[in-house]
DNA sequence: CGGTTAGTGAACATACTGTTCATGATTGAT
DNA sequence: ATCAATCATGAACAGTATGTTCACTAACCG
């Protein structure tokens, strides 16, 4: 199969990438200079700036692999016994059981030793899924009261993500949704 | 009345305290540096680092005082008609009214223009007020679901607020408000 | 007034960023 | 197998910001 792109520079992406990830969970995003990833991946410091504009630039671009790779992979499995296959806040689950399975990286990423950058970014992935998924879902809605509960839902999850990771990492992902969808449907107060 | 301290430090961390603010507004915490802080306000860098360890150093001390001044005048009056004197999310309309009151320097603090580190430190301050709130109007509540309850809460108040400032700053602060109460205690899906 | 404390400004070491360029090595296609 | 196109290299460079030091001067408080 022919993947596309010379083999010169999916190694270095990939090497850079890696790199990434391993000095992430080695010291936390935000301690993680360019500096650092081209001594671990031992690449030019011109080679890392013709493939990419910044830190952030990586990181954005290994995350959409690594999470377009992660939702095909979850979404081919329906019938799920923690969850309704129409459930609005399903993309919730499959958030908590990535960062369940890849606790040290998520923490790391969006916990106490991360980034808030991170976390933003993060947000931004999560409020397109959760528009587009409750767009379809409840296509009756109003466009105009969707972006605020969107915006609403999704810093609710992130905070609740991060406590959990931070905190309370022996809950089980489905646990932690159980808790989630408590809270985003039947209010707070409850 | 003997104010604490010398004259001349009283002097110069108002000076900076302000030029903090000042800049802010202009360009955006983030891109704000310590140089440019000292050239503002016309003070050695020696001075600066006697003072403070760093930009953010600065930020939380001037924060803390503002919001300080702030909630002191704030819960000096009773009797709201936007809401009742014991609902448990009282504490929300009071920074929705803060930040409508300050809205540039607020959307150039939490907005986009903002820092997602400034947006984290926010999240810790609120995050002990709503504790204390909560605790204090609902003392039944566990305190192992108060935690992640808190978290959700707090998070989901800071994305309607920055979606709030960055995107329809027209809405009075009573408007959101209602909003977050609807969203946090009825669910999102109603 | 006089001892104490604070501010000054310049210099310095350090660290990271992002760009440039000539050179040599790989690669994919013919 | 060859070859032109593409990529990686590494060193050098300019730029920016940080945080510290120190000898000197000025302001303050009692």
């Amino acid at each position: 199969m022919q993947r596309d792109g010379d083999r010169r520079v999916r190694r270095t992406r990939a090497l850079l990438h890696q790199s990434l990830i391993e000095l992430i969970m080695a010291k936390g995003y935000t301690r993680v200079t360019v500096q650092d990833i081209l001594d671990h991946a031992d690449v030019g410091r011109s080679t890392f700036y013709s493939h990419y504009n910044s830190k952030d630039d990586l990181l954005v671009e290994s995350g959409s692999d690594h999470l377009r790779a992660m939702i095909a992979k979850a979404s081919a499995s329906p019938g799920d016994p923690a969850a309704a296959d129409d459930d609005p806040l399903l993309p919730a689950l499959l958030i908590f059981r990535l960062a369940g399975a890849n606790r040290q990286l998520y923490q790391s990423l969006i916990g106490g030793r991360g980034s808030a950058k991170v976390v933003s970014i993060a947000k931004g992935m999560l409020t397109e899924v959760f528009t587009d998924h409750l767009r379809r879902a409840r296509p009756a809605t109003d466009a105009i009261e969707l972006e605020p509960t969107v915006a609403f839902l999704v810093n609710g999850l992130m905070g609740l993500l991060i406590w959990w990771l931070d905190t309370r990492p022996d809950l089980a992902p489905e646990e932690v949704y159980r808790r989630f969808v408590h809270l985003a449907t039947c209010g707070v107060l409850t």
